[in-house]
DNA sequence: TGCTAATTGTCAGCTACCTTACATTTGTAT
DNA sequence: ATACAAATGTAAGGTAGCTGACAATTAGCA
């Protein structure tokens, strides 16, 4: 039963619709599976072999700790994405862990080498998988730029935008987030100080371009942010 | 003859090693050869269909043009290094060129279609690009970090650190790096103004941990760096 | 060989943003 | 309910580095 259930947890992700439900069930029988609530940490390097995560529900971040024990966000991820060791090199970084955003989230994983033979004995899977990674970090290149040519409003707004077309709730115009960050996360996300992101922020609630409260961010005019 | 050339070009790379020579044959038939010389521009819009590039000797800066014209360095790309659209995807990003930095540059190229084909019948192939890929990430998320966290001057003192360690000619502790670009390529690719760049390079200059000119960079001790 | 364009050098203001520092509010455990 | 920690709000002061402006040098070319 437990098996079945991990085998639909890959089943309808798009990577993995191209494989036999064989070979999915193959990928499911080593593959790991947990739950876990907000706040809590997941450690990379848990196991010491390599794994390949895919968050089914929920959203995390990817925070990493420098020399000075500063955190930094290194990335978001949401429902359906994938995470861990992307570049499918062994390495793993000691210093590097996701956090739990959301109230419950889902994860599955597997090893990476069991990856690499489904991928070898389906090519399908493996240009699909290129191409998610292309796609990952055509993304990164895209903030890169943002964050060489605009300033710190500029970004918030395009972040807002983002976030909302990835998980808002649109109706009409007006679009619902579900707001599972602190200002503190934002402002790592777009590169700026916890102040500077607060006062921005406050500054579009005056101006009446969103409504902001800890629970949810509400963009009446999605067009006019 | 000349098939015979381009099979050889693409032959020594390591990402083809694996294929047979039937198979780089095969994507050899189809891509296309030339050389250019320096400030020589390369649109990737030449050919409609959307092509992946392989640098087989020199360096290229990929740069794109944003709306109000200004250039921006987006990658440095060098000898045996891939470009183009490497995400897979196919929508040619029509502001973005690629210029020669060095005096001769020989590239070779596929079609991406052509390519794709190829991982789906060997997926060897396709797993050696994703990692590629990845590894590409990995910079570009590792340059992300330093921008940052890190000023401009030790933005400069790492940048000039990786084109010593990749390019440099070394003489015990001292590296000659070949100079190909300006002040302003430099201040662009470490996220400055030229005007910040000059300074500091001169400064660096004047403690005598570089000599510099339009030639050649010269270290004489690059663990002093 | 001289002419022109590109590159490099230097400086003075300006400003977006960081830092430090503290007050206030909100969530949560006891 | 109370206490404590986390998250948010606000302000003053400092500064790295940008912008613009102009001179000096070097490279390319007719």
């Amino acid at each position: 039963m437990y098996d079945e259930l991990k085998y639909w947890y890959l089943r309808d992700h798009k990577l993995f619709k191209t494989l036999s439900s064989e070979q999915t069930k193959q990928l499911c029988i080593i593959s790991g599976f947990k739950k876990a609530k907000k706040g809590e940490i997941i450690y990379f390097s848990d196991s010491d072999l390599p794994r390949i995560f895919l968050l089914k529900t929920g959203s995390i971040k990817i925070v990493s700790l420098d020399e000075d024990g500063i955190e930094t966000i290194k990335d978001i991820i949401q429902k359906g994405d994938m995470f861990g060791e992307l570049s499918l090199d062994s390495d793993i970084q000691v210093n590097e862990y996701a956090k739990v955003l959301t109230e419950e989230v889902s994860i599955c994983s597997f090893l990476l080498s069991d990856f690499e033979d489904l991928m070898l004995q389906n090519p399908q899977l493996a240009l699909g998988y290129t191409k998610f990674v292309g796609l990952k970090m055509k993304r990164l290149r895209n903030n890169y730029t943002n964050l060489v040519s605009k300033d710190a409003k500029t970004r918030l707004v395009t972040f807002l935008k983002e976030w909302a077309e990835k998980e808002g709730i649109f109706d009409n115009e007006k679009v619902i987030i579900e707001n599972y960050l602190t200002q503190n996360d934002i402002a790592q996300i777009i590169c700026t100080s916890r102040q500077t992101a607060t006062t921005l922020l406050n500054g579009f609630v005056d101006d009446g371009i969103i409504q902001y409260n800890r629970k949810e961010i509400i963009i009446p005019n999605l067009g006019k942010l």
